[in-house]
Order: C-alpha cells, then structure tokens, then sequence
DNA sequence: GTTGTGCTGTGAATTTTATCACAACATGGA
DNA sequence: TCCATGTTGTGATAAAATTCACAGCACAAC
C-alpha cells in the first residue's frame, strides 16, 4: 500500500481543515467547497479521497466525520505514536508546546539535551533527559520518530545516535543534509531554503 | 524567466551545500559527487545547473565559487532583502537567532508583536514594534517579506495586516491556510503536517 | 413521468518532473 | 598517434502528478 508523499501530506492537510469544520458545525462537504479551502482542486480531492478508499455521497458530497475518521485510520497509529524532541531550544519548545496543544494521537513523551542544567529537569511539561539515556527512554516508551532541533554542528552526530536508540523516523529542523541509513525516514524542514524561495518568488510577482 | 519551485527550492539547497565545501577548501566538484551531497542524482544536478545557464568544465567538473556566485546573481535580490519577523514566540526568535547567523542577503530588520511588552523593546538583537507600526515600518525598511509566527487563532489577520503593510511575500509559520490575494507568494512551514507525514513513514518503513 | 441540475468516481489525456543515454570533448598513457 | 577513460550538456524518454471530461446517478420541479 504504498501512495505517493504527496497524497499524504495532503490527507494529513485535509484532516486538519475537516476538523476545523466538524468545529464550526460543518457536516457535509462537497469537493468543489473543500478544494478551496485546501488551495487545491475539485478534481484532485475527488482523487485523493478516493484513493484512501472513501466514499462520498451524490448529493450531499462527502460525510465530514467519517472523511476524519478514514483519514485518522490511514495516517494514525492505532496505539498513537510517541515523539521525543532531541535538542531544547526556543525551537524546540515552540515545537512542544503546539503539539501538545493540538494533536491527539501524536504525542511529545520526552526531550534530550545535552545541556546538564535541562537534563533531569522538566521542559514544557516534559521530562528531560540527557542524550546518553536516548536509548533506554526510547525503548521504555517505545519512541520511534524525533523531533530533532538541534545546532547544525551537531545534528549529524545526535541524529546517528537518535538512529542507534532506535528512531526510524526524523523530522530534521537543522539546515543540513542527514546521512542516515535508508530505512530510516527523514524529512526536513529547512527554513533558510524556504525563506529564500519565498524571497525570490517575491520579487518575481511584485516587477 | 520562469522556473519551478522544485529547481529554486534546489538551487538554494544547493548554494548551502557549496558554501560547506568551500569552507573545507574544496573548489570543484563533479556532479556525480555534488548529487550524492544534496541527496540527488547526477542528471538533475547537471540539469538544474544548466538551466541557471552556468557551465561546467569537462576535466575538473564545476566550478565551486563561481557557481555559488552564479546561483547568488539568480536568488538573491542585488541590494539585498530585509525580512521581518511577525509573532515574537519561541519560534520566532529561533528563527532570528538563525538566520542572523548565517545569511549575507536575507536580513531580519524589524520584529512585531501584539503584546505591548515587547513592542518598543528589543528582541534577539531586533527592534520590536507594535502591530499597528507595520506599513510605517515596512516603508522606512523596504521590508517585503515577511515570517509569520502567530497563534492559528490571529494568523489571518495579521497575515492582512501585513500585506496592507506591503509584503508580498510570507513565510507562515501558523498551522492554517491563509487566504491572501494571488500576487502574494505564501510558503507553509506546517509541523504538524509533515511530523504526521514522518510518523506514518517511519511506520512503513519498520514493517 | 420526464426533464434539468449538479454531484461523485474514474479512465483518459495532459502537463510536469526526473531519468536515461549518448554525443562531444579533454586528458593521460602506451 | 591513438585509444581508453570519464566528464559535461542535452535531446529523447519515462515516470509521476495533475487535470479533463464525462458516465452514472439521485433528486427536485413540474
């Protein structure tokens, strides 16, 4: 059941907004409706939906609470995921504090630093510990993907023994290329790459 | 001349990656080497590298610095950018801490905050201002991009409040889509998405 | 009934993106 | 001199992503 990065990284958009809906009382949405809200396209959405293997209705187009719960199904982890937050900056408790505000199945269980004075201290309602416990903190409470928020100089080296503790899946906030084994998933999130698209492509729309 | 995101979005990741080298006195570079650094192949680097319209040499590959400066004449605006920060949180002096660190173009100016605390004070090295200094601001300045870092709940607004100020570009931060006039260039910076997206892969990918 | 409307689901077409594969060339060595 | 090697630049091809376009259907109105 492999689907493109790209279907899921919209289905995990779209929940989001459905849940916003199902908030303001919206129970029925057709795709036309949706694209908008999602900056997409009817056609696409129909697509998407249909490929989770969801149906929707001919006339009162897709059951907002049943698209949520099909999405939850396919994206979630039925015994909810555990993260750990590796590196404790302003990044890194801007992080904890909005996925503990938000999300229910994924949840921030433990930070590491390699700070003396954070470790064994609580952080943003979260145990912290040193880097050397990774690997017993990670089996105890089966951590498997890090949040991974540490200085450039570092984060290869912290990202290999989030890898040895057991992480098979890392969203990299640190603006370099990890070199980690295959089977481990990595994503970045590269704000100076961002910030320069953003830049140019400012400057392309207002000459 | 217009490109795809995905040649800017490498094109930047690149220019990153040719700054390291440089550092470690490497001065040219094969493609076949260069792709294995950026996680890509060879015939797109050579690709990519063409479409800026520079070239390499047959013998010694390309040319580090002259390319780094190739990609500089395409990305960068030439008098330089001036960014500021919106939403003064964790998040956003992480950023500003960031990025005064490393970039020679992109220069945070000017931060803004609601909270009347932080307006008129100095935040991370940058002057804070109240909301409503904006477009006073953002004129002196010549601030047209903007970083978005602000509760979901207020993202909207302030997002308008920012263009009626002048920005063209935003880089948002707030996990919701926002819905600006279409000669703005917004990019997503969406944890929440992409630690879902990781969290599912990682679960694939240990099964 | 019957007709008109407007939705979903989806095969087909199109567009975009990435890869292949090789010509053209430079160099080193026999 | 001439061949083997290994590079870039790029037309051709393949693959991936998106959009088109319409069959099929349900319902409302008359």
């Amino acid at each position: 059941m492999i689907r493109s990065l790209k279907v899921i990284e919209r289905l995990s958009l779209y929940r989001r907004v459905l849940l916003e809906l199902l908030d303001r009382s919206v129970f029925n949405i057709y795709s036309s409706v949706f694209a908008k809200l999602v900056n997409g396209t009817p056609a696409q959405v129909r697509r998407d939906i249909m490929e989770l293997g969801f149906a929707g209705d001919q006339k009162t187009g897709y059951n907002v609470e049943s698209l949520i719960a099909k999405i939850g199904e396919f994206l979630d982890h039925p015994d909810g995921e555990n993260v750990a937050l590796v590196g404790v900056g302003n990044l890194g408790c801007a992080l904890v504090n909005f996925l503990s505000d938000h999300h229910r199945s994924l949840k921030v269980v433990a930070a590491f630093d390699s700070d003396p004075d954070k470790a064994d201290g609580v952080i943003c309602e979260c145990r912290c510990y040193a880097l050397e416990k990774m690997e017993e903190v990670f089996l105890r409470e089966h951590i498997r993907v890090v949040v991974l928020s540490v200085p450039v100089a570092v984060a290869q080296d912290v990202a290999e023994l989030a890898v040895q503790a057991g992480a098979v899946g890392v969203l990299n906030f640190a603006p370099v290329l990890l070199s980690l084994p295959d089977d481990v998933f990595v994503r970045n999130m590269d704000m100076m790459v961002e910030l320069e698209m953003v830049s140019y492509l400012a400057r392309q729309s207002s000459e």
